[in-house]
This record gives structure tokens, sequence and C-alpha cells, in this order.
DNA sequence: TGGAGCATGTAATGAGTTACATGATTGG
DNA sequence: CCAATCATGTAACTCATTACATGCTCCA
């Protein structure tokens, strides 16, 4: 009863109650969106493998054909197996890097256009997950509740250190050195 | 003529001269390895359609069916198009992250035998990346040639960081709080 | 000289994205 | 009552990984 960390993700919202396909979709973006994206099609694609495997639970079908998807006791079983799993290997891919690595072909203005946006998207991240953070707090978040944020906001951090050292004035791309 | 990141990466590695399939996927993870894996079935998909398209040039089949791609002036324009457009946004996948979202089903024990598998294989990187440039350094590596991996430098250490500060002693893991 | 290992490529499968179709609700 | 919008799902496609097949080379 092995699932993938997607269909996995899928049973962990089931706790929270029955749902829809397009629900699911909803807390999904909701819940681990800006750390694991799924869209709507991976989980109404998740969801048949996870009913062919009595992982869940097909209800009646509604109005707009709107089917509940309920967590079954070997869904269950199956969550807490992938949970206690080993975690596969990050992704981590970004498109700047690689056409950094090329950019020996590529005219510096441009260069410079395309460092700059990509540093102005990671500064605005940074700044949503720092009211995100204060949010949580203000409410009476707790550590637990933050650590997926944290992560967010350390690695923006990160990131805009990287930029700004490595690309920014004094960085290459902006042509003192290199 | 857009192409994509990866087959955009084909073309860029066979400015270095033209090469099989099994040779660019070498390179590929040569050069890029760290920061943009390709895969062999991959590094074949994309070369078909780039031939397709004229951007790559086919030779003779030699030896152990081997066919040699020469990147074509078609092929080194479609590349600068590719080079100059806007970056894709970045794909951050961790699969540990999705875990510690429902690490409430998770025993404690295990969760902390998680984290700190990956902590150790974060750490792992963090050493070899930083022998990698130390290395470069020692070679006459100028900053451009070093961009890349200080990006995974600094990601790194801030993951390790992130695990210290969230996760360690401390942390919610070792069970003092939240 | 034959088998280990490298070089080369293909097939099958899985995961993710984009574009599409349609049925209910609801506010003006 | 009808137009906008939301809810729901499907189909088609692209991208990525895993598993497989086979042909050279080379050295013990």
């Amino acid at each position: 009863m092995a699932v993938n960390a997607t269909a996995a993700a899928l049973l962990g919202l089931l706790r929270d109650g029955a749902a829809s396909g397009y629900e699911l979709a909803q807390r999904a973006t909701a819940e681990l969106g800006d750390f694991w994206t799924v869209t709507r099609s991976q989980v109404y694609r998740e969801l048949t493998g996870l009913a062919d495997q009595g992982l869940v639970e097909v209800g009646q079908t509604g109005a707009r054909s709107r089917r509940e998807h309920r967590l079954t006791a070997s869904g269950r079983v199956a969550f807490r197996e992938w949970l206690a799993a080993e975690p596969g290997a990050d992704v981590v891919r970004i498109p700047l890097l690689l056409r950094l690595a090329f950019a020996d072909e590529l005219d510096p203005a441009r260069l410079r256009e395309l460092v700059s946006t990509q540093r102005a998207a990671h500064a605005e991240r940074l700044a949503r997950y720092r009211e995100l953070e204060a949010a949580a707090l203000a409410t009476g978040g707790t550590d637990r509740d933050l650590v997926t944020l944290r992560f967010g906001l350390r690695y923006e951090e990160a990131v805009l250190r990287w930029f700004d050292e490595e690309l920014g004035p004094g960085g290459w791309v902006s042509g003192r050195r290199g």
C-alpha cells in the first residue's frame, strides 16, 4: 500500500473530513500551497488511484457531479506508513541558475534585468512570509505551526543575500569583477 | 522556436562541441548536475525534438548506434532567445516539509530520526560544496564560475540553520516546546 | 578469449501542467 | 431571469524517472 507524496498529502488532508476533489485541491493550496503545489488534475488522478486501492471511499454523485471522498481505515494506515517512511530527496530547480551558467552568451544589460526582476520576486515572497509569520504569532501559532513557514523565510533570506552578495553591486553581474 | 529549459541546456552544452546523447547526459551531470538534473531519457527525448526543429543536426550512426549531434545556426539562435527570456518560477519541493506538516500523527522518536537523517544529508552536501569551492578558488575560478555553487552553499547553510534553530534542541521536534 | 564494465539507446510508467467543458448559484 | 461567477470534473499534453536491452572494448 505504498502511496506517493501527493497522494499521501491528500490522505492527510482528508483527516479533516470528507471532501470533493475540488475542495481537496483548495485545502492543499491553503495548507500546503507554498511548499507543495498540487493541481486539480493531480488531485483527481490520485483520488482515482486511492479509491482503487481502497484507501478512500467514494460517496454518491451529487450536484455538479460532485463526489465526496472519505478516508478509510486502510487509508489511514497507508498515510501513517508514508509518514514514517524515509523522505525522498529535495527537488530544487532554479531556472535563473541555469541561465547564469550560460550567461557568457547573454547581453549584460538583459542579464541585469533578469536578475533584478527575479530578486524583486523573491523580496516580495519574503515580505509575504513575514506577514504570515506575524499573523500566526498574533493568533497564538505554536512553533509547530510555523516550521514550514520558517523554512520559507530562511530560504528567501538566503536567496536574497545571495543575490546581493554574488550578483549585486560588486558581483559580476554589475560588471566589476569576473 | 521556443525550447524548454532542459532542451536549452542541451543546446548550451553543445556549444562545447558535437556529442552523442550519452555524452551530453554526462556533460549535463558534470556541469549542471547539482542544480539542474537531466536524465539520459530526457536527453534523447529532447534531442529528437531539437532535431525535428532543425536546432541540432544528427550525424551518421556509428558504433553502438552512436549518433553525434551538432548545434546548428538556428539552434544557436534559439539558445540565445531562451537565454534572454524570462526565467520560470523556482521549483522547491522538500518531502520532509510535507511530513512535518502532518507530523502530529507521527511517532516522535521516528520523527527525530527522520530529521536527523535529513540533517546529515544536508551537512554532507554543504561539506562537498565547500570542498568544491576551495578547489575552484585554488585553480583560479572566477566569481562567474562560482555563482551557482555559491547558491548551493547559501542554500545548504540556510537549511542547516533552520534544522538547528527550528528542529534542534529547543525546537519542537526534540520535545521542549509546541 | 571471454567476461566485466562502459557506452549507447529505447520502452514503459509516473508525475505535473494547461486547456477545456459544463452544471449550479446568486446577486443585480 | 440572466449574466457572472463558482464548483466540479475531464482530456490532452509535456516533462521526468525507472527499468530494460544491447553492442563495443579491453584487460586479465
